[in-house]
RNA sequence: CGGGGUGUGGCGCAGUUGGUAGCGCGCGACGUUUGGGACGUCGAUGCCGCAGGUUCGAAUCCUGUCACUCCGACCA
């Protein structure tokens, strides 16, 4: 079946991408814009992919033995600065309260643009020995960050997270633990948003601050154009020290504890769009999808269609399927362009001639291919087509990434790719940071991803300035 | 924070030399329709982003301001 552009309201992506991100955000119902600038209302159907999100990766930390906590939303001043990096950091971009009904306070308050120092604070309280440890702490929450310039999802100034706060007894456990939990994310990103990604470890420059080793995970959108999609950072005893966080050890010794975070935010959910979309809208991996079969009666009014589409609907939802029937007066044609703008995965037709004959149609929103299959085996044909959408999005994703992943063993080479391909470029890199300053200044705006966990040997020297090379680099533009 | 653009019913837009607001879609009722965005009839919906100013009179001119958007800069 030729593809054609059905829904005039979106702008084509190649026409302009970010457009496009913008059109399908709004007219997927995912986001409105609200009177408060740089923030964004997520609207139910917006809001029930993040539930999906959450639900998921909850239940990944908690098999793990990670315990939810609530942190106030308010950080003194002077807690935030208890670590030096880190207050340098996030000062730039900290809202601050300073009056409190008619009072100014005695000493400002930052809106939490991440939680460290709050559990740190209260670290220093609940950790005296090493009985105590681990200490493995989540919490869902909003923090604020003030952005110059904001996108819905990508970048907003206030968004939501989840971001786990870790305490070990010993380095070499709080390092498991950073990988542990990047291996969560990077599972998660596949195996339900099936989203494919490169994961490493990123360079000093690019490091969350404070943190002794950030990892990163690193999806790659339809336009070549990286996101961060989680990370998760090793601090060695640094806060510990700062914060004054001790406690006894086995050999009844005074220790600091080692710390590790790690976080997946809202963003994600821009992830998934710019991943799988397409010109007709959204594309939704199905194990987060909101609905993940909708039912269209056709001629639903004639006797037993809108019977038939209920007792399927009821049959789905005790399989585990999250279905909804479309009953309304809209025509079939409106139905399908409507599901298919807001991501659906699966369409499921359903009509008297199907009837007649005990079948109905399956429709998969990736290819628009259609399926005749038996009312009777409905339940194994819908999460078999399900999965289908699921892997077909991973395939179509990791060709992509593979498609636009280039490698340059020269500088001229290099910049060749910074300009003329989107993408990410793989390069070997000497580890200083002038080098990384000088790429991003000459191609404006390209940086280091991270070091991959699997580097390639391209060459012995610097693609930048020919010292020899100490790693290699997955370089490209983020957003 | 710099540079461009936009704010007029829910959405997309028009509105000339200033004269008191219009179109399409959508929305509601009724009828006919129904396998890829149906059609007819009738109907409802506006502090023209907000605040000042000029004027007998402002959606329109001037000033300020807010928000959104695109491109940079900045940014886990």
């Amino acid at each position: 079946m030729a593809k054609e552009k059905k829904v005039e309201q979106i702008t084509s992506m190649d026409t302009d991408f970010a457009q496009w991100y913008t059109d399908v955000v709004k007219k997927a119902e995912l986001v409105d814009y609200s009177g408060v600038k740089g923030c964004m209302i997520i609207r139910p159907y917006g809001y029930a992919i993040w539930e999906n999100i959450q639900k998921e990766l909850d239940g990944r930390f908690k098999a793990l033995g990670h315990e939810n906590v609530y942190m106030p939303m308010f950080i003194p001043e002077s807690l935030l600065q208890k670590e030096k990096d880190h207050v340098k950091g996030f000062a730039p971009e900290c809202a601050w309260v300073t009056v409190g009904g008619d009072n100014q306070l005695s000493e400002r308050l930052a809106v939490r643009p991440t939680s460290e120092t709050l559990f740190c604070d209260h670290f220093k309280n609940v950790i005296h020995s090493y009985r105590d440890l681990p200490k493995l702490y989540n919490q869902w929450v909003n923090v604020v960050r003030w952005e110059k310039t904001t996108r819905p999802f990508l970048r907003t100034s206030e968004f939501l997270w989840q971001e786990g706060h870790t305490m070990h007894e010993t380095e070499e456990e709080a390092r498991e633990e950073t990988l542990r939990m990047l291996g969560v994310y990077e599972d998660f990103y596949l195996n339900v948003l099936a989203i494919p990604a490169i994961t490493g470890r990123k360079t000093e420059k690019e490091k969350f601050a404070g943190a002794i080793e950030t990892y990163t995970i690193e999806p790659m959108m339809h336009n070549g154009v990286a996101l961060q999609g989680g990370t998760s950072h090793y601090f060695g005893d640094g806060f510990a020290k700062a914060f004054d966080i001790t406690f006894t050890g086995r050999d009844n010794t005074i220790k600091y504890p080692f710390q590790t975070s790690w976080g997946v935010s809202t963003r994600s959910i821009g992830a998934i769009i710019m991943t799988h979309g397409d010109d007709n809208g959204l594309i939704l991996p199905p194990r987060v999808a909101p609905v993940q079969t909708v039912i269209i009666p056709v001629a639903q009014h004639k006797e037993g269609v809108l019977e038939k589409a209920n007792e399927i609907k009821e049959r789905l939802s005790a399989a585990g399927v999250r279905v909804k029937v479309d009953d309304s007066d809209n025509s079939a044609g409106w139905k399908y362009s409507q599901y298919e703008m807001k991501g659906v995965p699966v369409r499921l037709e359903i009509g008297p001639r199907d009837i007649e004959s005990g079948v109905c149609v399956l429709v998969s929103r990736v290819s628009g291919e259609k399926k005749t299959v038996a009312i009777e085996s409905v339940e194994s044909e819908v999460a078999a087509m399900l999965d289908y959408v699921h892997n077909e999005l991973v395939d179509r994703a990791r060709r992509n990434l593979a498609q636009k992943t280039n490698e340059a063993r020269s500088y001229e080479e290099f910049l060749d790719c910074a300009q003329n391909r989107p993408g990410f470029i793989k390069a070997m890199w000497c580890g200083d940071e002038e080098c990384e300053n000088k790429i991003k200044d000459e191609t404006g705006g390209v940086k280091s991803r991270c070091i991959p966990f699997v580097e390639d040997k391209l060459s012995d020297v610097c693609v930048c300035c020919g010292k020899p090379a100490k790693h290699m680099v997955v370089w490209g533009r983020q957003y």
